[in-house]
DNA sequence: CATGAATGAGCCTTCATTCAT
DNA sequence: TATGAATGAAGGCTCATTCAT
């Protein structure tokens, strides 16, 4: 007895593999239906259309990026900190680099998708800014300023990530984790 | 008289703007020949789709960006170096955002052009794995493994770039450039 | 506990409004069972399909037009018969323009379902013609084909309705019936 | 070598075929374009969508009936005008039947194009209205309130034209012609 | 070379109807 | 009887591409 929300759950699985198979632009309903192993119109009772269908897969896991920022770096071991966060980061592309390429096409076939995602994007930055700054009120970094240097260590993280995970780069993992990890360490810090 | 040259060159134009206004997926071949001012038939006769026209566009501009990581870095005012060439991407960027744009849509619209521009990035980043390389061999930077520091750091300049003059984060144009030099500059030397 | 009279009633009446509100055509069954606050499937126990209910709709409330003009036209005051058949015609317009409304519709949508309402028209004009062919027994009206004449006058007074009660002709009630009544009265008698 | 303006004109004669057989809400483009003998998407390049086609098929031929009535009556031989007026409005019924019937399911189905066709209605009846008070100007008629006696003998002409043109009432022509001019004159003249 | 009218495959979406519970 | 989730046929509309002139 399958539940309403058994459909609509394999529905969204459905939705992210075939977005993920043939992009957002090309997928079909039929492609993401016949997937879900339901009838056609069962999508349209449970979204609005097919942009809603991506709607709800990008916000329904638009947090999952912006939580893993979320430690704050332990002043006694930043570089283990720091591995930490990367290597999380690493393997959370690697988990979804699905849904990361999907957030990428999203952001431009949908502008309003895109502010929400710049958005996400932003609060990930900002807890960065917030390391930064808390570093620096302790007196260990080199002066920077904090906005930008998030934006620029993070902007490191995410593409190289990106080219990993999705665009398929043979970049060891515990190698890119580790180097990543001395960038910003010597990039920050005295 | 408009020369065969004159109108291919027209469509070119035009297709980058309408593709840019409204992405390469939603732009329609009408919305480039209106652009171009010529009959829809006439598209044709010069692209043998509307891909080609995309493929065209990407690869005759493909060069831009690689040959301006181009330049050695020189060794007795690395910051300088540094400077300019971020300074020259920035601006790069700044001119050229709607054809980054377009670049990465293609990257998910069309695979094979995805690595085409794979191609490209890779280029760019093995010439600043030839920088660091040199600069290790004179024992001024610290052991790092040139190539994923290489992609490491031109992923954070190209994606900081993009965050600014594609996705319109507002980031000081010369205080981004100072503080991405100041990183790359930390982050590697001693 | 409702029984299923009741819930067959209501859904007449919800089918009513529903098809009142939107036309026949764009109502959807979904609006009539939420008019009626029963399930979805419950529609289909009462009824075969959507066409059946408006059959139903329109069969049910079909003697009612007939009826009214069952009346013999009492030969001491015609007018005054008149007068008051048009008037009860008029309230009948009144009251069950939505009705008359969806006749309309449903003559269009459905031929066999105008085929009903044609005989139902039939009659009403037959009974018409009865009190002409009555009233030229007695040598008081002028020389007329009774059944085109009825046909022709009960068409007067239908629309004319019609036009009042359903398309919003700001026409008033009782200067209407008076001035329908006179023009029926010298248009037939002497 | 089919122009354009050919095209338009052989889709509208389709459309008006199509809509005439399967009524405007059952009839496909398909039907349209099949009965024009051209593609599917040909249909789009003429019309916004099937609705305007309605509108043009509507807007266009909406002046014919409200040309018909207005030829002043001759005030010398009031019946000869009225029968010519009521022969020409039964020619024009039986010539446009279809149009006529589309007419009535397009002020159901489409309220918008419902007004404007009131809008004509309303001119056909104020040239009627002129005639009577003109006539009644010159002290020839029973005193009667203009509007409202036009709008019912309007609306008796009309309705018995449609009842024998369009749902095919078995009235002859001349018989019912000359019927309806007796009972207008009758009913409006001492 | 240039044109733009014509094409038709393809896709999204609706909704009357069914049926397992 | 009552429910409402599921179905899938059907149809409106778009737009890349062709081709006769």
């Amino acid at each position: 007895m399958p539940t309403a929300t058994d459909t609509r759950a394999r529905l969204l699985v459905a939705a992210r593999q075939a977005f993920a198979d043939l992009g957002y632009g090309r997928a079909r309903v039929e492609d993401v239906v016949a997937r879900a192993g339901v009838g056609h119109g069962t999508f349209y009772a449970y979204f609005k259309n097919k942009r809603a269908a991506l709607a709800a897969l990008i916000s329904e896991n638009a947090t999952t990026l912006v939580d893993l920022a979320g430690q704050p770096w332990r002043p006694g071991d930043v570089r283990a900190s720091l591995v930490e966060v990367l290597g999380g980061l690493s393997d959370l592309y690697d988990r979804d680099a699905d849904l990361i390429a999907l957030w990428t096409e999203a952001s431009i076939q949908d502008p309003e998708l895109g502010q929400v995602l710049d958005e996400v994007r932003r609060q990930f930055v900002a807890r960065i800014a917030r390391n930064i700054e808390h570093a620096a009120g302790q007196g260990v970094t080199r002066p920077v300023d904090p906005l930008t240097a998030a934006t620029a260590l993070a902007a490191m993280a995410e593409q190289t990530m990106f080219l990993r995970a999705v665009r398929g780069e043979p970049l060891d993992r515990d190698l890119t984790v580790e180097t990543l990890a001395d960038l910003w360490l010597h990039a920050l810090y005295r």
